[in-house]
DNA sequence: AATGAATGAGTATTCATTCAT
DNA sequence: AATGAATGAATACTCATTCAT
């Protein structure tokens, strides 16, 4: 029975789960170690046993989601190939992104969409533990760093995968201010932030849920063409 | 004697402020009563002579938000004729922006910028408080629904000012789903985020303060554009 | 009503009593906050009201007890001159005590002994906290040098009373290595084992009050005496 | 197989220094069952499979202790005969030493001398564990009577060893309450002291291991002889 | 208007100890 | 003999709030 790593003991699944509601619900100070216990139906003492203390917990939920993360990019990178089918990449000159013909743009919007709506159901099936960082890194003196490893996608990011041909890519090309800048605010909040607020604006709006999805997925569509469009004019102010 | 309420005492404004710097540091849960006092410089039990208790704070801040917004909105709304000068503002049909001439679009384009500019150095101004309202408009289980008061622009949210036109004709706008929708994710929350995560990007990023706000404006403006595409496109799919 | 500085406070004395009671039965580490509060009569809380922790406790407690043992040093030292009556001091050469004729010895003799008689008193009056003083400087890693400020009359010790030259007299007497060593374990030691012990002794052996003190101070009379002349025999070693 | 005895396991070695080291430092409330067993390397379960709770593992040092101090005792009593070679022991008359002679005098001290110096040198080997039984006993509600039941060496204290005409000796001497509390007070707490605050004097006045102890043992020389003086005025007195 | 003192309920965390294996 | 997991009770300390003045 090798699989001690693999069920990393019911219990511990137990106080992870309970502390992702509440934290959810309440945050991470208004949610307290008696209440987790109780919901994990634990005993608290033995949530010390498995964590070194209460933030310890939150470190432990967040490098969960910053794992799966990575997973989704490497999985892609992964697959990239035969998305691509052909057609090559736009090359980068000077942060300014250069395609062949027009098919190579398409399909350069097509592949990115097709992470896009990848990464969206996956924020969306992680929305709480979403919420609970967006709600940790607002705090300004929030000692933590995760959401800006996750937008800024540093290098540590991506372990040994074949994808570090599309690492060094997005690298080069995240080395722009002003692309970092913008995909910060317009592409990475604004996913964020529809999986933090997806559950209150549904309760709130009363959506469907496949309706909400496809409508965030064609404005994004819209955003992305709005982008190239955006990173021609900047790379022209650049040069 | 109105400057009664008009001054509002010193002590009072002291306490205030202690409490927009802590609950921004550290959330409203993770900030104590007694820090805030000791910040303010003044009694703990004084707070509870002013405030009925700590969740008093931050209603009171949050109305002073609401206000401020609600101020914008007015001001804006009292100086839009002469912005418009002769130009008429699109008709609303079935959701859908119908727009007398090229003319009147670009009009309306350029009232809209100018108006979202006013928002977003407003925004950066009580960026303080904006990172408390999405703080605890994150949490699932807070009662308060003050973003979305601020977001839907409810009718109650305008006195008796004499923008009642642009108003109901928010309000017939925003009637579609889908549109309420677009705004609040598409257009609420970027500023929002930009104004809330303001100060942790420039500490990272070390960018300057006039330039990521204008790079932020001009992203809008490409994205007013790309949303009246959409907005034409979504009504067609309605009709 | 100025003796605002005077009572200190009812409540805070009674802290300060069940503390002494607590930590003399129990030790620093034995005894509880909630012990201590429920023996005091007041809140848990208001404890942490007038101590920063639990082991400001212990801090202040000690803090009088040097206060007070500084008291007794600068009290006799006021009074010296009376029981001198003519006699003069001895000198110090070379850390050896010469005294001018037989007389001067006998009276440095029996002012040593007034003055040891006093201190005596006083410590057994005090007992509890030379226990708890004890305990606590016995656990190797307590970084508390209480015992050894006691131990060493620094200079800090002393305030600006007329004593100083008394006190000038005594650190040059101090400043021999081995005088201190004396001192140290042959004096100041069995004092404060005298003191801490007292309660115990009594109770099992069952002595009288009164007995134990003379019999004690008579042994003491005869070191003094040993004292001097191992110090005549030291002193010529060094020579 | 009584080396099963002897072993006793080294695991249960490694918990006993642990706890000796602990305790020392911490005494025995400040130190944790955790982490004496984090120290001693063993799960913290083995611990109470070899004691059946904490205390039980400072009964079992104390008990170790009073056994080697048995043992020192034993041995010396063994020995003691070639030391008197001749010589006679004092009588005791109502609890006055009497001497035969002068060379029985000096005889008397040497051999006790020589007691004094091994049981020091035993004690400074053992400094830690009588750190650890004054800091207990001090505590004025502890249970334990170890130090008393060293100070007073009671009959119990000497299995069936060749010592018992030295152990009826002594305790006729000890019959007397003075003599008890003169060695309780002026022999046994000052040795005691010297083995528990060895280190920490060491480690302030920066004092040689050898010289420490040579200056020590000398003032005991001293205070021997002092102590024949007192003990015929005291027996002056009782007649 | 402003404060020092006081409190009950709660916080995170650690304790000695036990149990199943 | 040895261990990982589990627990109930306690720990020091803080909280929001109140009260008398």
């Amino acid at each position: 029975m090798k699989n001690k790593n693999e069920k990393t003991s019911a219990m511990k699944n137990k106080i992870l789960a309970a502390s992702i509601s509440l934290f959810a619900q309440k945050g991470f100070d208004g949610a307290s170690v008696s209440e987790i216990a109780k919901l994990a139906g634990v005993n608290k003492a033995l949530i010390y046993y498995y964590f070194k203390n209460k933030n310890d917990i939150l470190e432990s939920l967040f490098n969960d989601l910053l794992q799966s993360i990575q997973q989704i990019a490497a999985d892609f990178a992964n697959n990239r190939k035969q998305l691509l089918n052909g057609s090559s990449m736009p090359e980068l000159i000077d942060g300014k992104l250069v395609f062949n013909d027009a098919e190579a743009k398409e399909q350069f919007i097509k592949i990115t969409k097709a992470f896009y709506e990848t990464l969206v159901y996956a924020m969306i099936e992680q929305r709480k533990l979403i919420r609970i960082l967006m709600i940790e890194s607002l705090k300004y003196n929030s000692k933590d760093k995760h959401l800006f490893k996750i937008a800024t996608l540093q290098p540590d990011f991506f372990g040994g995968s074949d994808m570090e041909q599309l690492v060094n890519y997005l690298m080069e090309f995240y080395g722009s201010k002003k692309t970092r800048f913008y995909l910060f605010f317009h592409s990475l909040v604004p996913v964020f932030s529809f999986a933090a607020f997806y559950d209150k604006f549904r309760a709130i709006y009363d959506s469907g849920d496949e309706e909400m999805v496809k409508e965030f997925l064609l404005v994004n569509d819209l955003q992305l063409r709005s982008f190239i469009e955006w990173n021609s004019r900047i790379a022209d102010q650049q040069s």
